[in-house]
DNA sequence: CCTTTCAGTGAACATCCGTGCACTGAAAGA
DNA sequence: TCTTTCAGTGCACGGATGTTCACTGAAAGG
């Protein structure tokens, strides 16, 4: 061991006395034993990813900070680039792992019992749920679906209309619909879609996360599905 | 118009050779002959406003610049605090305007004919002729209900529940509706609100404002609020 | 008339920002 | 073993930001 001859002021070990430089609890550079060169490079990435999550509680994805980003992932700022060339495409691998908890959502909706009855209460559970573990996916989807930022919004609606069109085959399955076709499937796929993520951005509010309020829009939402069911049930295919 | 937002490199040498005042269209300085002194205030107040709803369509509210406001208003910085004690409080003065401008638009739904059947189709019409002139409002109510800045996203959200129950007051009159209770009309009044603004704020997007594709979300809008009728003739009021 | 009010000015400040650059040191690979 | 790769560092820069302060000059008002 070499003391350092020019200033390499923090490696490792001088974590506790170090002065000028709080880092969070995202990332640990506690050395992780027997760690590859690549699984040290995607646990940053993670951390990166995570910071942004976490910050983009308090805004929008426009106001985040390059600089806050890696501070509280625990890296330089600079360091950032290794991992993505721009914040726009941090941004974009927001948007694929919040899109997969969402099919993770209607996955897990799928299995067991598709019994037309108990539907909207299972769907609007598992919504709940999810909530709970993934509330920074649905924030940043809702939020950015009409936020400031061209590239992220564009990518939010193509996918959620990709997402929609998947709602849109399973609906087709149901009993009643069978003959619809795809227009009149596109109009009530688009509906629930809208609900659902509606009722998501409202309830992961920092303002609104009051569990009784939460109850309150998870009764609304279980209402308005309600009544777009009927609608449905009464509905006349729109080829006359 | 406007100006190409987020490069910081041109900056570099190709600057006009304006010394450092470059005014925008929003507020002509130009000496109006004979303007009391609240009105020469009442007008800067407007600019401001002006350059803030320009602003803001291409970013949210929260990466919303002080000094950019304030140069394309045409005033100095620090003359802003004549106006506002606060970012935030500008964009108090925005929601309510903007939800004037909602307020205009049921409005004008209502004078002439109730028709029930024409009203959807109605509504579809003067929210299209709205967005024409009032894009910025409905584009900021849109973006603003999900957004980062709290106080704005909260009063947003106030407004708009409160909007909801004036339609809802509206809608309790309607044949079919008169034995609803108000538990029923809030579900019926908030699937409303809640499509025209997502529909809104989709239709003003600055990616999505071709004629084209905006014609297939009115027409997605007009089906899914017809759905939605449907359902609500077929409804069981809540209360058995 | 003279005094007060006050919208708008301009300079100065401390702070944050994104990014280019040359670097280090350990892991990967030969 | 020696060489290459590359995630992460530290520094420096130019520029944009919000807010302070003392000021100016014309309109308002007595």
């Amino acid at each position: 061991m070499t003391v350092p001859t020019r200033n390499h002021l923090f490696t490792q070990h001088s974590r506790p006395a170090s002065p000028d430089r709080y880092t969070s609890l995202v990332a640990q550079k506690d050395e992780a034993p027997g760690e590859s060169r690549r699984e040290r490079k995607e646990r940053t990435r993670r951390a990166i990813l995570d910071a942004a999550l976490d910050q983009l509680a308090d805004t929008g994805f426009g106001s985040l900070s390059l600089r806050q980003l890696t501070r509280s992932a625990g890296i330089v700022p600079t360091a950032f680039y290794r991992h993505f060339a721009t914040l726009d495409e941090l941004g974009l691998a927001l948007v694929d792992e919040s899109f997969e908890t969402l099919r993770g959502l209607i996955r897990e909706v799928r299995q067991g019992d598709p019994a037309p009855e108990t539907l909207i209460d299972r769907s609007v559970d598992v919504l709940s749920g999810q909530l709970d573990t993934h509330s920074a996916h649905f924030r940043f989807i809702s939020r950015e679906r009409q936020g400031g930022v061209p590239a992220l919004r564009d990518a939010v609606r193509h996918e959620l209309s990709l997402f929609e069109r998947e709602l849109a085959t399973d609906l087709a399955r149901m009993p009643g619909l069978e003959k619809w076709g795809a227009a009149d499937l596109h109009v009530l796929a688009s509906l629930f879609v809208d609900l659902m993520v509606g009722a998501a951005g409202e309830m992961v509010s920092p303002s609104t996360d009051h569990p009784a309020t939460r109850r309150e829009i998870e009764q609304n939402l279980r209402n308005q599905a309600r009544m777009v069911v009927v609608g449905a049930t009464g509905w006349t295919p729109l080829g006359s």
